[in-house]
RNA sequence: GGCGCGGUAGCCAAGCGGUAAGGCAGAGGUCUGCAAAACCUUUAUCCACCGGUUCGAAUCCGGUCCGCGCCUCCA
């Protein structure tokens, strides 16, 4: 099945094709560090690493780039209340993200621009749009992109420039702008930019917000590329914006995919901090949650659909993930026992599970459903678990299809073990030694010892099992 | 007001013209010394509501109600 996406820019499903056989350029929008992401920005972050591994699972080889937003109004305020260097402030914020892109499995992108790198790059971008007279220069020093010559404004998100409504919002500083939507490509100088400041043709100033995605976007991956990503609230202005800057510089399409991720609400409400349900990585770690429950909290959801997010969403994943791991950990144990000629009943599970899983990649990253091919196998695989009728070379082969499944899924793979002490051990083989002499009480009660300790002891056909209750 | 998204079992959630995936929770059973795990059976005659198109609709069209997003710096 070909690999196909729903493009923002069409409105429908399109069959991939990517500008160079064989591989794909890859814009995600990364993050603004000016503070820790919440668990909505992490719901595009995952998407995006979905989308990524996806292409790589498709035999693409993908040269991703994500931007760090290190320099806008928000770092520029908070810095300065902080007192602090802008490098030093956003320095916390970019440690924490990479930190918690591990917690959550997110593979590394290929490149991860920061804006305040790419000055001279955005300066270029900006004397090109002035060359080709779709952007003006207004006498405070300030550039802006002019909407009215630019007569394909308003493709992606299907507006009508005309009735852009002036909003209270507009600076007093751009009071001398053509018209009110124009948008600015360079920032003159204020007060309350401090030492935040870069010299250019204009004057000393600082990037406009669209600037840099365009800029470092097409220096990594070209004028034209296949891919870009973000949240829906990007669709405008943001990549709107892009478009009108990137394509009015180039004259080339700026961009071919255009994919959206849908917003996370929290028990059924828009999150917010008024309401208290305004949730950052770190809060789920403190409520015992892992990185690894998050992201199939996640990944439960297609992605172009609104997410409930809710804290019994985060239980029933525990309890998902428990069923993976007992399975996973059933087949390392798996023993040749006594087989029954079983090659083509166990070939048809997983030639199912193969197709079933890369057809709901396939078809706009459906992970849910990708997920629901996964407990198939599971159940059909337990099943001849059940009959004794695996051999240990058919489970070596399921761990390795689950590992080619987890390349995508991130989810698989158990997180690391707490190794079981030796004085649980001991009072483990204590309990099966009383069992084998069927003193069935002492071998109770050593289980209801262990089960207050934190541990749950399960007895199969292949001794007793120890597992951490949680 | 403009543009757009959604309403599917107790909860989460796929499906988007051919007769309701999957996970969690619940009930009964098999297995087990007892459990746990696993497996089996079971849990929506029906997909917000009302009309229409069609041999056939949760899926398409029109309308109604409800929720949500964007409309200049929020994923």
């Amino acid at each position: 099945m070909d690999l196909q996406f729903y493009n923002s820019l069409s409105r429908r499903k399109e069959k991939f094709i990517p500008l160079n056989p064989g591989q794909a350029g890859l814009y995600t929008c990364g993050p603004t560090v000016y503070n820790y992401p919440h668990i909505g920005n992490y719901r595009a972050y995952i998407f995006e690493d979905i989308l990524r591994r996806t292409l790589k699972y498709f035999g693409l080889r993908v040269n991703q780039v994500m931007n760090l937003t290190d320099v806008d109004d928000k770092t520029i305020r908070d810095a300065a209340k902080e007192g602090l260097p802008l490098n030093q402030f956003t320095q916390r914020y970019k440690d924490a993200f990479f930190a918690d892109l591990k917690t959550l499995r997110i593979e590394p992108a290929e490149h991860y621009p920061a804006a305040t790198e790419h000055i001279p790059e955005m300066i270029d971008l900006v004397r090109k749009l002035l060359e080709r007279k779709v952007a003006y220069q207004t006498e405070d020093g300030s550039v802006y992109f002019s909407i009215s010559r630019y007569p394909k404004y308003g493709c992606l998100v299907n507006l009508d420039p005309q009735q852009l409504r002036s909003s209270g919002r507009v600076n007093h500083d751009e009071y001398d702008k053509e018209s009110v939507s124009d948008f600015a490509l360079w920032k003159a100088r204020e007060p309350e930019d401090g030492d935040v400041w870069w010299d250019s043709p204009w004057g000393p100033g600082r990037p406009g917000w669209h600037l840099e995605c365009s800029a470092m976007s097409m220096k990594y991956l070209g004028e034209s590329f296949d891919i870009h990503t973000g949240g829906v609230d990007n669709m405008f202005p943001h990549h709107e914006d892009e478009i009108a800057q990137s394509e009015a510089a180039t004259g080339r399409q700026f961009v071919r995919y255009w994919l959206h991720c849908a917003h996370l609400i929290v028990e059924g409400k828009k999150m917010s901090k008024s309401l208290g349900n305004f949730f950052t990585l770190r809060d789920l770690l403190d409520k015992n949650f892992s990185g690894r429950e998050l992201r199939y909290v996640l990944l439960g959801t297609h992605y172009r659909q609104p997410l409930n997010f809710t804290f019994q969403g985060c239980r029933d994943a525990k309890a998902a993930l428990e069923r993976i791991d007992d399975f996973t950990e059933r087949l390392r144990r798996c023993q040749d026992k006594s087989l029954e000629d079983n090659n083509q009943q166990f070939k048809s599970v997983i030639e199912r599970a193969e197709s079933d899983f890369r057809s709901a990649l396939a078809d706009d990253l459906n992970t849910a459903e990708a997920l629901a091919a996964l407990f198939n196998m599971i159940r059909d695989v337990n099943r001849l678990l059940d009959q004794n009728n695996i051999s240990s070379q058919q489970s070596n082969k399921l761990l390795h299809l689950l590992s080619q499944f987890d390349s995508v899924l991130g989810v698989i793979e158990p997180d690391k073990k707490e190794p079981v002490p030796p004085e649980i051990e001991r009072m483990a083989r204590e309990r099966q030694e009383a069992r084998k002499q069927k003193d069935f009480a002492r071998a109770d009660s050593l289980r209801d010892q262990l089960t207050e300790l934190g541990w749950m002891v399960e007895d199969t056909p292949e001794g007793p099992k120890l597992k951490r209750l949680v």
